[in-house]
DNA sequence: TCCCTCGTCCAAAACGTTTTGTATGCGTTG
DNA sequence: CAACGCATACAAAACGTTTTGGACGAGGGA
């Protein structure tokens, strides 16, 4: 059991190897009669025959591997969406996965890409756990997709999150329920996520007419505490927000508390928005946190997808270099008609 | 570049493939005398060799990939962790992880053992995210290792937290601050996890010569929701514990919740500890969830070390088949001296 | 001087496939 | 009836390594 070999097969069946080979393969259908197909088939399941990939990848040169490199898995819980996400696409399409994770040592990193080369990967998907830019190793001789980043040159396809859609996907909703000051707590990293927030933010206002107010933005750290500390400056403001957008659902989650020690109730004095979709604290905060979600799964699908594309060579050259995707918004409890707009 | 194979060096540095291969070879340096030996590796290292794994694979029976197969990384936020743990081993030496998520289908998970399998690999880790007995696929000709499960027969080396040990560290820091009245909120599913960490609670207990009062154990929903009902029926009873121990940190996040809405302090009027290490929740809390971290990590890597053992036959025959890992205590800020035993 | 040993190198086989090129025999066609 | 085409089967080469079993000389011991 699992020693066996095509020609085990061939012995038993007695064919030769070449048609076992034939009989075995969705393609050379033509070069094996049905019958002795139908036996040969017969005989391998019977025999338990289970074809070696390495071999077939060493004859073919194709490996029918991927390679995953991302900087830290470990410690995001999107990771995993997007793991999954890249491993579903790979998988549907006879693809598995190769993971490693650099823990954001690029020295490291270069030398995972090697030994994923040497495995004779025929792709690479370089992930980010956040939006960034990334500094691709050279000498690839394989098609590289980015995942939740982009490089300098645009040398390589990528997908990220529309950032400044998401913001005015969450901007929208308080608006749309009558909000006109929306203090914002950005993230105070110069990033792309915040670059692009701040744009959603900021052409939202200028859509509804509203005029931008600098008081009400402040950059803080992405963290419960940046939330915190955010929602004390607006909150302290002399003409107070009626509603906060947070850079993410961790801030939101700071504050949840700051509202709360000062008797304030979400949604009834504070409407509050967040980005992320962050389950065990938007759901679990009362009332849960209206939020927009980031399509973690949904890059992964596409990266990997637009990979084979690239190594199956059936790219499409319509597709952009840059594939921006969309943020779904996920109401929950957090946002209602400000007091003064009256009811 | 790229296709440089090992005949390419042989060609240039003007020896033969054997040759080469004894040079680059650590273990075969007696077949080759010193100088050609250096001379190759120069010759190699500027024409940018690199072995192809496919081809050694192929030779040596020995693929050097391993297969992580789990049930569902995307939903958890520690599968990072394991992940990492386990990947961190398998590439000090040497090794490379492909992955694969079942998402608890089954059926899914039996082909994905079989591809795995086509492609090789050395060996593999059947991983769970949380605590639980496993059904292991029929069939399988490499070593396995179970990570954070178990299976019925126990015939295969697996590695589980020690839940009984988490608990009783959690309590432990509760009696020593003097509580005596302590309650616990379960999680009402029937799994190790829950009997282990109620044995826990239970030993503590007794070894404090505490009487076990069935009033304050409840079984709640493993989430959030379900820690807010576990603190709602413990607060309500007429003597209230003084101190919450939660199955884990969602739970305990929905206790603060009520607390706050009792306005009961914590710690003052009520210390909490949970179980987890949920890093977004427990620090994210005002005060810091003080909890037992689940060692995630340590297991990814328990579990492949113990897997690399078994298959280059390293194994030490002492270790037991089931191993059980220590759960640290994070210390926070959510346990203090309960106001009855005065200060 | 002869025989061995040792150091250094190489040819060839093997790992398990896939695919190309060819052989065989049968039926069909002119 | 000869010639040809087609359906079916197979042998062998190739993918890129590693390793076994020599070959070949030089040096040492008898």
């Amino acid at each position: 059991m699992g020693k066996v070999g095509i020609r085990d097969v061939a012995k038993a069946a007695e064919v030769s190897v070449t048609t076992v080979s034939h009989a075995l393969s969705e393609a050379h259908q033509a070069r094996v009669s049905p019958e002795t197909r139908e036996h040969v088939r017969k005989v391998a399941a019977s025999l338990g025959y289970s074809p070696n990939r390495l071999a077939s990848g060493l004859r073919n040169q194709r490996s029918y591997l991927l390679g995953l490199v991302s900087d830290e898995i470990a410690s995001s819980p999107f990771a995993g969406e997007m793991i999954l996400g890249a491993q579903d696409a790979a998988y549907e399409r006879g693809w598995l996965v190769m993971l490693v994770d650099s823990g954001r040592n690029w020295a490291l990193e270069e030398k995972q890409v090697r030994t994923l080369l040497q495995h004779q990967v025929d792709g690479l998907v370089l992930a980010r756990m956040y939006h960034q830019r990334a500094e691709i190793p050279a000498g690839i001789n394989v098609p590289v997709v980015l995942l939740d980043a982009f490089d300098a040159e645009g040398a390589f396809p990528s997908v990220v999150p529309d950032e400044a859609a998401a913001a005015r996907t969450a901007m929208k909703e308080l608006i749309e329920a009558g909000h006109r000051r929306i203090g914002f707590i950005n993230n105070r990293d110069e990033i792309p996520a915040a670059f692009g927030r701040l744009e959603g933010y900021r052409s939202s206002l200028a859509e509804a007419g509203i005029e931008y107010d600098g008081a009400l933005v402040t950059r803080q750290r992405p963290a419960v505490s940046g939330g915190r500390a955010g929602a004390e400056e607006l909150l302290a403001l002399p003409d107070p927000p009626t509603a906060i957008f947070c850079f993410h659902d961790q801030q939101a989650f700071g504050v949840y508390e700051v509202a709360a020690r000062r008797g304030l109730g979400i949604p009834g004095d504070l409407s509050v928005v967040g980005i992320d979709n962050f389950e065990i604290v938007a759901d679990g905060l009362w009332p849960g946190l209206t939020t927009v979600a980031l399509p973690h799964y949904d890059m992964g699908r596409w990266a990997v997808s637009r990979l084979l594309d690239e190594i199956e060579g059936t790219a499409d050259d319509g597709e952009p270099r840059q594939k921006l995707l969309d943020c779904p918004l996920v109401r929950r409890g957090s946002v209602a008609r400000p007091r003064s707009a009256g009811m």
